[in-house]
DNA sequence: TATAAAATAGCACGGTCGTTCGATTTTAGA
DNA sequence: TCTAAAATCGAACGACCGTGCTATTTTATA
């Protein structure tokens, strides 16, 4: 029988061997729905690949949802690992931009026989409520936030012009990535990367300041 | 027992109630995979929606992999009457162009509560070989064509320039309309035909033919 | 080392899936 | 109207799914 301070002094619920293998599940647990979707993720296939039985792997989630919703998180954390923190590193305003699409065609491009979950995802929750759908939803927006934040500081900087324009080079950063994951995973067209890249350069020069022109001068004055 | 003549005059092998439902079929199955997509259209689920029995529907097309291939090559037929051909009724070049990419809007951003197959069905068979990615593949291919057909007589009737960027072009519309699923479908964003349409626009602007003058006059003079 | 707890395995349930097969109904042509 | 063919049904199959339950094994602590 337990005693009070028991249950409060001992409330690990998790040992540390646990923790191990709940990271390795859900690493393998990744790499499988990069592969096949977040739908295609099925606790016995992850299970075959842990060497596990089925009801091992359940225990660590309690449902394949919120399997489903760790493996969403995690690659969320990776991404910003990958393609956000080093960004950082690079000055405040446009190369910083320049650095985060191009970590982003780099993760996109590469990594063969795997998919960016927030693309396949987004296309098979689209229409499908729950709490699956609202977890990648959040992940969603937090980068394109993050995205925003950054071009806006790129106008602050005066790198860029037309503040109220975010949302457009946003969204059209995004079309780039995503015809660029189109052409390079479905119909494994080499030059996809070169045509991302060449467009991006293209759209900066649009949204560039338009210098010496009196409307920079005006939106220069007013950005400060 | 046949005669020799019943073989060849008698091959009709479907009776006209038998085409019927077949494309009634057809057209429930399109339907399910315009929501569900191509890997979540089962038989069973077409068969409950036309009030028979599995074994019935299954009959039909003798298996599911043959039902997505028909859907594949159904929905293209659809796509094709609605986004193409009315487009042929423009003028060639320019405006030929604009009415496909306007067409293609309107097809992608509405109908709610359905999805673009192409889109849904790149993403679930981009790494999963099989009869089903080969038509779909073809598919894509097609259409990418006849967008570079357009593109190349916008280029011969002197409206845009620089014939060896009909691939570039093609990439970035191609950017825009996923976008404009990923905004409009997943994050039910009311603003995004909009920037879809706008970036298209500055989208040709870059394309145009630099008349006569300096590229940077032509630049700023068409920026407004 | 003893012991409670945590991790894992094994098994079974109900469900859906694509597919097969034989029986039955409906259609269409002579 | 008779008859062969086509269409449709109903039941069953093996496979996989998520999940719950009960053992059993492993871990960590006192």
């Amino acid at each position: 029988m337990l005693s009070p301070a028991a249950i409060v002094t001992h409330p690990p619920l998790s040992s540390a061997k646990g923790q191990m293998t709940r990271a390795a599940i859900l690493d393998a647990a990744l790499e499988l729905a990069s592969q096949k979707g977040l739908e295609g993720l099925s606790i016995g296939m992850v299970a075959d690949r842990m060497h596990m039985s089925k009801s091992g792997v359940f225990a660590h989630f309690g449902s394949r949802e919120e399997l489903q919703i760790c493996v969403i998180r995690e690659y969320h954390r990776r991404f910003r690992a990958e393609v956000f923190e080093p960004a950082l590193k690079q000055p405040r305003g446009l190369p910083r931009l320049r650095r985060m699409f191009e970590s982003w065609v780099a993760r996109v491009s590469l990594e063969r026989e795997q998919g960016c979950i927030y693309i396949s995802g987004a296309v098979e929750f689209d229409d499908r409520p729950g709490a699956v759908r609202d977890a990648l939803e959040a992940m969603v927006r937090d980068w394109q936030s993050a995205l925003e934040r950054s071009i806006a500081q790129a106008v602050q900087e005066g790198h860029l012009a037309a503040p109220q324009d975010a949302q457009q080079l946003l969204f059209e950063m995004h079309g780039l990535i995503l015809a660029l994951h189109h052409d390079a995973k479905f119909l494994r067209m080499p030059g996809a990367v070169d045509r991302a890249l060449h467009a991006f350069s293209q759209l900066l020069t649009r949204h560039a300041v338009r210098s010496k022109a009196r409307r920079s001068v005006a939106l220069a004055a007013s950005s400060n």
